[in-house]
RNA sequence: GCGCCAGUAGCUCAGUUGGAUAGAGCAACAGCCUUCUAAGCUGUGGGUCGGGGGUUCGAUUCCCUCCUGGCGCGCCA
């Protein structure tokens, strides 16, 4: 039983024993001011009024109640309105660490397997260009996330939907075509809703190479499918340049061509929430939560896009999925609630709230104190390719997890290549290195630094105190965080975290202390090298060893 | 007009799900390198938590209402 468990306990017992229901769940918190103590808890104060009593004199009368030694607590105290504070004998704490030397690398995962799939589906962008910077939020958001399941004991699956059906890959090949229409001495003629990237010249350029007979791109079907296939090549090495790997690449055009467009049509009209109004074919969302209802089928008898998205939902639940987060810009935000109805209103099991979206809100990209919006080679936008060339992987991607995704990004690209000798994640990586070195330096092997023998009161200075409780925290950090999809959560621990690092290795020393000093703060810097690995590693930074 | 998200230090943003004296980075200023990495440490200044109501022991956090900004509201995808 950890230390937070014994001390909740005993809470339990006193406050039963003051008069409160069997069932009574203390919160534990630490409190800002470490001069407060270890833990804090507010129970005197939400007793107070079942009781009748005064908060104060509730917890007074709970520390009269408490059994400190079964608590583990070396000093009770009430302060404020009536917080009660707890201090721990400092050998009590420090003993923690024994868990983290022994876990390693499991050192913030969950024990057992939750026994279920998720996918996590994200990027998912049409295969018409490179990716640009909102998708990199997006890989960023989609991978930590992913990680993040993992470590609470999901099976995840990551998979990339790919819109290579419809009007959008229509526009590509055309637009292949004229550019090699310019190649054979025609007058340059990019149709309505083309792309005029660099990169469409290039495509041509390799069409040409490969089919000299039809230099003009005449073969229309054969031009989308080069466009296709290098443009998904293309997407591939800029997530390969990011670190993103994916499971699973679903394809669009698979829905139509397996006949699931038309089976899910079919059985949203059996399930009876479909009507025919004006030649189209609308499904009743509004009865599912939607704010209006949607057509499936237009008038000229094509499918809207709504219709394979809802179909290909299906598929993630029939493949045994039975939790889907989809990550999305907050563009996509309107489609939530009919993809959910339209879920719905097949009526075969699929719960309420299927799939989870996690929306992330736009970046705008400054350089130079203005917002750039041309890249050369997209022709419109900047890409992932030049932020990651610019600032590199490591960097790009702590920026990208260091804000919720309800905030607008800024990224300021003077300012992440500028002051990559002051960039947060250096820092954090920084005081990995430092940690190694100790190792490095003393000519220590980390791998024989267990927690046998150590003698853990020796870390009672308050930073030891303070850096100690932090790692501890780690786990139910990870937890919060990967329950509420959130990873800034753990690039913001992480560099308060890195921050008391680099403080006690500032003011302590460790090498050439005495032998119990030394042992105990051998055992604390593995402990913290390894917490800040792991939590680098969810958010798939490097933990350099020096720098 | 309706819906979603945001509004916190000069700038970019956190704030542990309602707690004690609201924090970090950058920017500004002043110090610290014969000792495991100075990509570091220590200190100083900087706030009407958008405005106004409400809920309660207690609100940056929850509710209502206004203001401002972003996004979305098609038989486009």
């Amino acid at each position: 039983m950890s230390a937070v468990d014994r001390l909740r306990a005993a809470l339990v017992q006193a406050a039963v024993a003051v008069g409160a229901p069997a069932d009574v769940a203390p919160a534990l918190e630490r409190p800002r001011d470490p001069s407060h103590g270890d833990w804090a808890t507010n129970l005197a104060m939400t007793l107070a009024k079942p009781l009748g009593r005064k908060p104060r004199e509730v917890a007074d009368a709970l520390v009269g109640a408490l059994d400190l030694a079964a608590a583990g607590v070396a000093e009770a105290s009430v302060a404020g309105p009536g917080f009660l504070n707890f201090r721990l004998a400092t050998g009590d704490l420090a003993a923690g660490l024994a868990r983290i030397l022994e876990a390693g690398e499991g050192w913030g995962r969950a024990d057992a397997p939750v026994g279920r799939t998720v996918v996590v589906e994200f990027v998912s962008a049409n295969p018409t260009g490179p990716l640009h910077v909102g998708h990199g939020r997006q890989a960023a958001l989609g991978d930590a996330i992913s990680a993040l399941l993992t470590a609470q004991g999901w099976d995840v699956t990551r998979e990339f939907y790919y819109n290579d059906a419809g009007v959008q890959i229509a526009n590509l090949a055309r637009s292949v075509q004229a550019r090699l229409r310019e190649r054979a001495g025609l007058p340059l003629e990019i149709p309505e809703g083309g792309y005029h990237g660099a990169y469409i010249a290039e495509i041509a350029e390799r069409y040409a190479a490969e089919y000299p007979t039809d230099a003009r791109g005449d073969e229309l079907e054969a031009v989308r499918a080069v466009a296709v296939r290098e443009l998904r090549k293309e997407q591939d090495l800029d997530l390969r340049a990011f670190g993103v790997r994916f499971d699973v690449y679903y394809l669009e055009s698979s829905l139509y061509t397996d006949g699931r467009v038309e089976r899910t049509v079919a059985d949203l009209v059996a399930a009876g929430h479909t009507f025919e109004d004006d030649g189209a074919l609308f499904l009743r969302t509004t009865a599912f939560g939607d704010d209006k209802d949607r057509v499936m089928r237009k008038r000229d008898g094509t499918f809207t896009y709504f219709v394979p998205d809802v179909a290909y939902h299906v598929t993630k639940f029939e493949r045994g999925f039975t939790r889907a987060v989809n990550v999305q810009g907050a563009d996509h935000h309107g489609t939530t609630a009919r993809v959910r109805a339209g879920l719905q209103a097949l009526g075969v099991g699929i719960p309420a709230g299927y799939p989870e979206y996690v929306l992330h809100q736009m970046v705008t990209v400054m350089r130079g104190g203005e917002e750039v919006k041309i890249s050369k080679r997209a022709g419109s936008y900047v890409t992932v390719r030049d932020l990651i060339d610019e600032v590199g992987r490591d960097a790009v991607r702590y920026f990208f997890l260091m804000r919720k995704g309800d905030s607008q990004l800024v990224f300021d690209v003077d300012l992440a290549r500028a002051q990559s000798e002051e960039n947060p994640v250096y820092y954090i990586q920084m005081a990995h290195a430092r940690l190694s070195g100790i190792f490095r330096v003393g000519e220590v092997d980390p791998s024989r630094v267990t927690g046998d023998g150590v003698v853990w009161a020796a870390l009672d200075t308050p930073e030891e105190r303070e850096l100690v409780k932090a790692l501890l925290d780690w786990p139910t950090l990870v937890a919060g965080a990967a329950d509420a999809l959130e990873p800034h959560r753990v690039a913001n621990w992480l560099l308060e975290t890195a921050r008391l690092v680099h403080t006690w290795y500032h003011k302590h020393h460790v090498l050439g202390e005495a032998p119990t000093v030394l042992a105990a703060r051998l055992a604390l810097a593995k402990a913290a090298r390894i917490t800040l690995a792991n939590g680098l590693a969810l958010l798939g930074i490097s933990a350099p060893e020096r720098m």
